[in-house]
DNA sequence: ACCGGAAACCGAACGCCTTTCAGTTTATGG
DNA sequence: CCATAAACTGAAAGGCGTTCGGTTTCCGGT
């Protein structure tokens, strides 16, 4: 078969259809994706170097169709921050079979700059020491990621061994949802957790 | 050749051969995971399912080897929880190379009940309500994961780029460490405003 | 308007990995 | 003591990631 008159591929479709796919099936190989874009395996290496690559593209793909743009940094930076972790998690919960894959990837660096531009303008203005922004971001999507990985893993099963020998941990068991409402309260905590306990870093506080 | 006079597998000895390698080698595969056992790859499934299952091994053998044990459970609730986090973060941080794979993998339960029910005994004693103890538990874990994906993860580099286009995040990055202290601090920072958060719920606060 | 080179894709092939299965020898217990 | 189960081997199937040579189409320079 020839060269098509019009290019079949590019970065961001194989992107999207990679996340897509990964979103749908739980696993990315290289067969199925060139199937759902209707190519054959290899005419995906004239675009990207390989499947490491492929998962930086929806990483960026991610990036992209996320709503970033509507975020209001003016507001109080622990509401920015706010609201900037749980688009964040937002964006991940949207593509839960592809989490485990992103998780572990590196992150593509040019789309994650204009975000990291953004919070550390607002948290510099907040107060906070410069030596102490970087930490900081890393630490709230350290939680973001751990929580998106909580997410989406299947639910943890209380076997009845636990109620004798372990009653403190059955008692709190009982008060707690087996479905997705607890990986979701967790975040809640943890995030309102985290975000006071900034709050007391800033000097006149 | 013949069934051995002793048995050369089991399945503690395979998960410490696979945690052994694949922190090691970055990767974990049957035939380099059977060659380090000395036996053929199709042996190693007379002791488990499939490769899935020793992943499930390799964390059951990273709580084993764990020094869960010489905690004091007897401390105020916030420095047990910290010496835990810490403990936590510092096994896998221990195995840099083997967290990808553990990172997604499902718990190994009953190795984590003898924690959670310390956890759980140590939260209510201080005074926190039975639905919230699991939530705390969860979002703490789920810091402490994503601080063990951030410290393995290849360092970030900066673009030269960003000078102009990101003003404050080239300020607060020039304060900023490099090396793997970077993330560190960025554990301590995290854990310290989600341990001083977790305060604030406790009703005589 | 032409033509050489690059671009875009296909098909086949290689090497590796996971998993299965039939066989061989040794331990075990009733 | 012997049947049965256990422990391992070797070969083979099927799949995946990747490379490479081949074919057709587009494009830029002259």
């Amino acid at each position: 078969m020839p060269r098509p008159r019009t290019p079949l591929l590019d970065r961001r479709r194989i992107g999207a259809a990679a996340l897509r796919l990964a979103d749908e099936q739980g696993t990315l190989t290289i067969p199925a994706l060139a199937r759902a874009l209707g190519v054959a395996p290899s005419a995906l290496y004239h675009h990207v170097s390989g499947r490491d690559e492929i998962i930086s593209l929806m990483r960026e793909e991610l990036a992209l169709t996320t709503g970033d743009a509507d975020q209001d940094w003016s507001q109080p930076w622990a509401q920015s921050l706010e609201a900037w972790a749980r688009s964040y998690l937002a964006a991940f919960a949207a593509h839960p079979g592809a989490v485990p894959l992103l998780a572990v990837a590196p992150l593509a660096e040019p789309f994650m700059h204009a975000m990291y531009e953004k919070v550390a303008e607002s948290l510099l203005a907040a107060g906070f020491a410069e030596a102490q922004v970087i930490p900081l971001i890393n630490a709230l999507e350290s939680f973001i990621l751990g929580s998106a990985l909580d997410l989406v893993s299947p639910p943890v099963m209380v076997s009845n061994v636990t109620r004798e020998t372990a009653p403190h941990l059955s008692a709190v068991l009982d008060h707690t949802p087996t479905d997705h409402t607890r990986a979701k309260s967790s975040f809640d905590i943890g995030l309102r957790a985290m975000l006071s306990g900034f709050a007391h870093l800033l000097p006149h506080d």
